[in-house]
DNA sequence: CGCTGAAGCATTGTATACAATTGATACATC
DNA sequence: GATGTATCAATTGTATACAATGCTTCAGCG
């Protein structure tokens, strides 16, 4: 149940956009599949008006692609892209942790010790979805800490595509990731900057590199 | 005349898009101003269904403000929003300009080098128009030199920002500008990732205080 | 004179209908 | 048998029409 989807009042363009994104990212959707709007606004019951709407926000996000006259598609990452994504991404949650360091609002570090602690102790036993959820809910909360807007904005779309990219690394790496969240954290409550924002981006790439590991390790296997 | 718009064969969305963009960018469409679909569907000819699609492509774009039930405006870039901007462009103009420095592309540099020369020749003459499209210019290059798509997008985005909130800027510290951009693909050349990197950044943040700086004047003088 | 509230208007949100384009299939031709 | 071409179905692009919402104005009351 990691679907709060949209609060009731929302726009239809916006419900029918993260429903269709909690799709995508749970892998209902593939990449590359083909997104038709009648029959999308057939199965969520509105007109295609705002599923074009959703389409085109996901488009902006990176999540779908979308060629003119010939439909959208589940954007398909390829490694190439996801090097891409990794490279701007770990710069950025570097300086995301330098500033949530440097910010050091309390609230917000209690909520993510909160999250840690949870994190900690689901990185053992829970399903891959409420780690993933955790996880979100982690790095969400680091980008609030850092009060930038425009990076926010900019990193919660980077955060989709790299999820949607590394959806299959499930529980592998969980114990791992957990420790450098905590590390991270450590560094936030400090007020250690530069330490704080050399983990972070470390972790990104740290994340990456396990995935391409195991990703070799599966086509070895074959 | 430095509107190229878009392609004739384009969607009427990515059309009108365009326009309202470039008047956005002009000034002609002052931040806070409102986009009234109807008003804007009748000037350019076309039904709402397209301007909807555009505004709502340039909100994701961070260009325009888009209300719920509320309507669109041209969006008011505040002194809070330019600094977080001016904070996460620097970095990036950083990654994107040691990434280039990386790929060393002689055909890009080529064409680095010639709006560089056009540059130092318009920087004390031209108009602030032409100057403006030779900046851009220069640095859509210098995006398509590091050949990252995902970070090109992102940038595009951020550039046009910045621009709407220094769009007052003008000839002022064209020399300057001119001076930095020529450092900054000197060290592009030689592939010297570190330099580049540190004076593209820099460039941002004296770019950025500059303007600071031309804002407290004006006010003084009043 | 200011405040409250209801009616009307301006504007956005959604649905339906039509036009235009693409991709596929079947047929004819070499 | 391969290749080109015409026709058709599926799908997207655009326009128009209607519904729902928020803002403004102004009458009535305190």
């Amino acid at each position: 149940m990691t679907d709060r989807a949209s609060p009731p009042h929302a726009s239809l363009g916006k419900t029918v956009s993260d429903q269709i994104r909690g799709q995508i990212l749970d892998g209902k959707l593939k990449p590359g599949e083909r997104l038709i709007e009648d029959r999308l606004s057939a199965e969520l019951g509105v007109s295609r008006v705002p599923v074009r709407e959703a389409l085109q926000a996901l488009s902006a996000q990176g999540l779908v692609l979308l060629e003119p006259r010939r439909g959208a598609t589940v954007a398909d990452v390829t490694p190439e892209v996801v090097a891409e994504l990794v490279e701007v991404r770990a710069l950025l949650e570097g300086l995301n942790a330098r500033l949530a360091a440097r910010r050091h609002d309390p609230a917000i570090i209690a909520r993510l010790s909160d999250t840690l602690r949870r994190g900690n102790e689901a990185a053992g036993s829970a399903s891959a979805e409420e780690l993933a959820s955790l996880n979100r809910e982690f790095h969400s909360l680091l980008v609030e800490a850092s009060r930038n807007s425009v990076l926010s904005e900019i990193m919660s779309g980077l955060r989709e595509r790299t999820a949607l990219a590394f959806s299959a690394n499930g529980k592998l790496r969980a114990r791992q990731d957990w420790k450098e969240h905590s590390s991270i954290l450590a560094a936030v409550i400090e007020g250690d900057e530069e330490l704080a924002g050399l983990l972070a981006t470390r972790h990104v790439q740290n994340a990456a590199d396990a995935f391409a590991q195991a990703l070799m390790a599966a086509k070895a296997a074959n």
